[in-house]
Order: C-alpha cells, then structure tokens, then sequence
DNA sequence: GACGGGAGTGGGAGCGCTCCCAACGGTGAT
DNA sequence: ATCACCGTTGGGAGCGCTCCCACTCCCGTC
C-alpha cells in the first residue's frame, strides 16, 4: 500500500557493486578506492571517485562491519549518579574532545548511561558481543568491576581519572597534585599567611591528590602543616558549608581557603558570609572545576580548571591507538590544570 | 605471531547456527525465538532459551542491520554551540530520558555533535545511508536546513523545541506560555503589584511565548500592559544585568521581576544589589531553567523548571512509533513546566 | 627472447542474520 | 476415510561488504 517504508527503503541506495558497474571496474577495486589502499592506479581511482559521486554512494555500515569483523564505534560509558552529579562542565566539555576527536574518523560514539549493575553486565555482553571497538568510561568508582571485566575480554578500553596512585589501567587524568599545589602557592603569592583547605571525600583519589598538592605548597613555603587548617567535605555544597564554620571555630585568623571543589567554595562562602568575613578581603577562596557557578558567584569565584576537552581528545586518541594494536603500553597521561583567577582571591 | 587480536577476535563467539545445532532446531527457529515470534512452540522455544544460555549466545548487531535493512539506533543530533551553552542541566536531562526510554528495547544511542555545516552534511549523508532508524534534535534554529533533509529522505525525526507556532514538524516542547503565566501568578499571588519581565531574545519562539504568558497573566489580573515594564535581553547575564538598569529607571517602583532565564535573572539580581534593592524584600526574582545557578545564587532563585527527563522520553516515545510507523500523525507534545519556589519571591 | 616479479585487478567465498517459501504433521469437517 | 487447513518448522537465498587468491600485464634482466 504504502509507498514508502521505514526510512529510504532497500532499493534506494548505490551499492559498491552498482558502483564497480559505473566506474567500469570489480567490486574489490572499488572497495580498495574506499578503503585508501595505495594499490590502485590513479586513473582507475579517479574514475571510480567519479562514479562514487555521480551515483552518491555511501557505504553500507552494517556490511562492512559484519565483513570485517569491526564495529566502527565506540561507546562512551557514563555511570548514571555520575551523569547528575558532574552535570555541569565536565560531562559536555569531554564529550566535545571526544567528539572532535572522532570528527574526521568514521567512527561512531555510542553513548550508554549505566543506572544499574544489571545494566552494567547487559554492557558488559553488549561489549562483548564486539559491537563496539572500544570503551570510554568516565568517573570510575575503586570497586566498579566494569574494567577488570573489559581487560578480560581483551576490549581496548581508557578510563578517566584514576582509582589509585598506582593505577595499571589505561587512563588520562589531570594533574590534581600540581593543580592543588598551585592554587595554593597562588594564595601564598596574594599574601595570604594562614591557608586551610576543605578535602573532599578522600575515598577518592583525586580529593586525595588536591589534599596532598595542598600540603606540599605549605610545607615548601615553610608553613607549618596545621591539622586545624584542614577540614574534612565530600564536594557537597553542605559540606562545605560545614567546614567552613569548623575550620574557622578552629583557627579564626585564617585568611585563605583551598576548596576542592566549587561546590564546596558555594557552602564556605555562605558560611563566610553569615559570620560576617568578606571575600576576599578577610577570607580569599579558591575552588575547583570551573563550573558556571564560579563564574556566577559574588565575587567571582578563582578555581581550578581541568582540561575537560583535552582529556576527551587524549582518551580519545589513546583508545584509537590501543584499537589499532600501536599501543606499546597501557597509556597513562596527566595533564596539567589551569587556574583562572578571578576576584575572590 | 600474536594469539588475539582486535577484541574477542572472529571465532569467539557463538553464532546463531550454533545455538540452532545445540538445540537440534533450525536457524528460523531460533531467529524466531530471539525476535519474540509467537509462532513457535513452547517446547522448542524453552530448548532454544536454553542453548542461548548455555552458550552465552549475542546476537551479532551487525549481521541483523545487513540481513533486516534496520540500524537499531537512533541519533541525537545537537548543535556545538549549544552543547557548551545548554550544558548545565538540559543536555545530561534530555540525555536521561532518552537513554532511560531506551533502556529496554535494544536500541543504542548515538550521539553527534555538528559544528559547522560540513559536519552537517556529513550526519545527513550517514542518516541517508541507513544508519540510524531515526533523528533526535535539539535546540533547532529557525534557519537550519537539517529538519527538511531529512523529512526529505524519510527519516523519522523528533525535535525538542518548536520554531515557530504553527511548527510541522514532530516536537516535543514545554510549556513556556503556560509556565510564564504561572510564574506571573505567583508574584501577583504573593502581593506583588508592579510585575516587569526580562525577555529572551525575540526571534527564539521559546522566548516570545515566555513573554506572551507574562503578558496574558498580567492582562488576566487587570494589570495595565506597560510596556516600561518590558525590557529585552538575550538570555545572557549581561543582557539581564543591563536590562534591570533600564527597567529600574524607567520603573522605580517595581517590585517583582520575571526574568526569561536564570542566568539574566542572575545579572538583573547583581544590578539590584548595585542599586541597594534587596530580594526578595524590595523585589522578588524569578528565573527560568531551574539551572544549579538558581539553587546557589543568594538568595536561592525561584525558577521555572522544565520536564527536561520526561521531554527526553516523550521525544524517544514518539520516534519510536514513528519508526515503527505507528505513528498516525506527526506527533505534537507540549509538557507543562513546573515552578519551583525559592526565597527570591 | 625467455623469465622472474611487482603492480594492478577481478571476483569467489563468506561474515551472521532475517525473510520467506515450502513442507510436515495433526486436526476437524465433510 | 478424505481433504482442506493451520500451527510449526527447516533451510535457501540473499543483505553489502571485505578478504584474499588468482590472474593479467608490463617491466627490467640475464
């Protein structure tokens, strides 16, 4: 009855052998034009450039995948609480170096949110299954067992951040240590004297990283490392909050703080503000991450910038290597972080 | 030399015929099992269940694309610029709801960012070869050419958003009218009496709607319709910033402002604290997004909230069933927003 | 002037699946 | 008992591509 069904129905497209036909030539030449193979005389890939376009043709994904056991794709997996929580900048600024990086492959990104364990082992088959080439994961927990299963199953894989000092998997993180060591000789530099820092949860190897960035600037400036000076948050707005009031029952002469988080910044400058400190003049506030609310807070939050597009590129390019068996050794890349200094310090 | 290589490698993996000698059936048989076909008994169908088990049996994607001419995937399509833009809460929302609608079909999620017309080009040319069942858009342009390439080739698309009203093309919007009166309501509600409102920019359909439903709630109070209560922005904090400076001097006596977005709702709250208004006691505030810059601005902003999750599925539901070709006319969703209330009114 | 060899080419043989037609047995109707 | 029929089932014929082996030229060589 109906015309037409389900997109551009079968008949509608040139296939490779429709192409040979034109071009005057067999199907394993026009498939060598294709595939870039230096096997082929310039006058014969000219005239089937030209039969390729005269006729449109674009090549069948799904056969080409099926004929030479490659999928073409690879997925980038993002566990759900995750996709919430990191929101803001981070989610859409590695997507975008990942996706750039993809741009002139032909290599498609899958994108595949993981709410649950049952889902995660439906990913785990899915991967298994070789309908991808490779994986991305993104915000890596220490006991998710997703990359232990993938190293399994011999799929290439690169992850985002690191679970541990010591991490043996794929990775490219950003460097937390030098960053935190930096904001903080950036406050020593303002003049500040009497620095604190509010961790995060240091369950977490990168709140570990800040923490220990933290301590070595003060200890390289000859400051002493006060155990007052540190107070305990998980990235929550709330914790901070909390420990801004703790930190300064503790030591009311503080005049800096290092929050490994921007979110953390938020609930310390809230907490500065109902005890009655200004910012910066009695109190100078540094976060992490960039986000827009750095760049919305009174006054304008100075924090730490990762490199989010530059982390999406480099897993990226890494897990194209591992694809492609160039890969010597399991990479691992930490790149350098930023501080973009506004008024609050 | 080496044992494995790119994955799993070819012979890995069980295949359909396999599964079909373990359970002594033929290949239809079990295919009619995988796909759900009542017309196979029960018997078999147990015995075919238990082989695909025991063989921890996949089906191969690629080979059902080839075999079926289906791609089993859908593609988001979103513009680069917004994709920094929108990334606070609308990208990841959208992504959630779709990706949750997806989670029981087995249907992957492709996600593409386009950034220049080339690339433009590029996803149209992938879309005609088949490779996706089906386009999501988001954040559509008036003057973007991709909605009729497609309608063009057939391809089931779904935008988020309409351009205009009398929009054609399958949407999935929200309510911007609806909820700008319901924002409007609501400051009158709370006894404000002289309402102004900071508008988007007014080619984007969103924002005329959103100033149409300040418009009608404040028709609907008796409210005169001063147009010195109207000031223009284009969603900016600049925009709004500049704009509460110009309402505030053509109208001291103002006491309520809705604004089209949080973010200008974020630069009219900083010329007030310049202009020593306090919120909500002087003026209350209202926003629009619900971003995470409305939680933590001082005070928390009153935001109008999109059903960004629920926008995500219905888009999905309704290409779905356009996929399926169930879908007896193009499919127009409009969701109602929600206000969320905070101290800023 | 026969010969080895490389460059360029054609096309068979699948990849794993779905579609569909033919075939098979059992059932109720005649 | 005969027959039409329906619920089931098996398996051939591709889907569009890549891989790879064989084949043809056309060199330069001895």
């Amino acid at each position: 009855m109906t015309m037409v069904r389900r997109g551009s129905g079968r008949g509608g497209r040139p296939t490779l052998e429709q192409v040979a036909a034109r071009a005057g030539v067999g199907r394993g030449t026009v498939s060598r034009v294709i595939n870039g193979s230096p096997r082929v005389s310039d006058r014969t890939r000219a005239a089937v450039e030209r039969a390729i376009k005269d006729l449109g043709y674009v090549p069948h994904q799904a056969a080409r995948t099926l004929a030479a056991n490659r999928a073409d794709a690879i997925a980038l997996v993002v566990p759900e609480p995750e996709a919430r929580l990191f929101a803001e900048p981070y989610f859409s600024g590695i997507i975008r170096g990942v996706s750039a990086e993809l741009a002139d492959t032909d290599i498609q990104l899958l994108l595949t949110l993981i709410r649950t364990p049952k889902e995660r082992q439906r990913f785990a088959q899915y991967a298994s299954g070789h309908r991808v080439d490779g994986v991305l994961m993104v915000s890596v927990h220490g006991e998710d067992p997703l990359p232990d299963e993938l190293s399994r199953i011999g799929m290439p894989a690169v992850m985002n951040g690191r679970r541990s000092a010591e991490e043996s998997f794929p990775h490219v993180d950003c460097d937390n240590f030098g960053g935190a060591q930096l904001a903080v000789e950036h406050l020593l530099g303002r003049g500040r004297r009497t620095v604190a820092t509010i961790t995060g949860p240091l369950d977490m190897y990168a709140a570990q990283c800040r923490l220990e960035g933290y301590r070595e600037a003060m200890r390289a400036a000859g400051r002493p490392d006060a155990a007052a000076l540190v107070a305990h948050g998980d990235f929550s707005e709330e914790s901070g909050h909390a420990a801004m009031h703790e930190l300064l029952g503790r030591r009311p002469d503080l005049d800096a703080v290092f929050c490994a988080s921007d979110l953390m910044a938020v609930g310390a400058r809230r907490a500065l503000r109902e005890l009655g400190r200004s910012v910066p003049e009695d109190v100078a506030l540094v976060g992490v991450d960039d986000s827009a609310m750095a760049r919305h807070m009174d006054p304008p939050l100075t924090s730490l910038r990762q490199p989010l597009e530059e982390m999406g590129r480099a897993m990226t390019r890494a897990l194209l290597a591992q694809i492609r068996g160039e890969a010597k050794e399991s990479a691992r890349m930490v790149l350098p972080t930023e501080l973009v200094r506004r008024t609050s310090s």
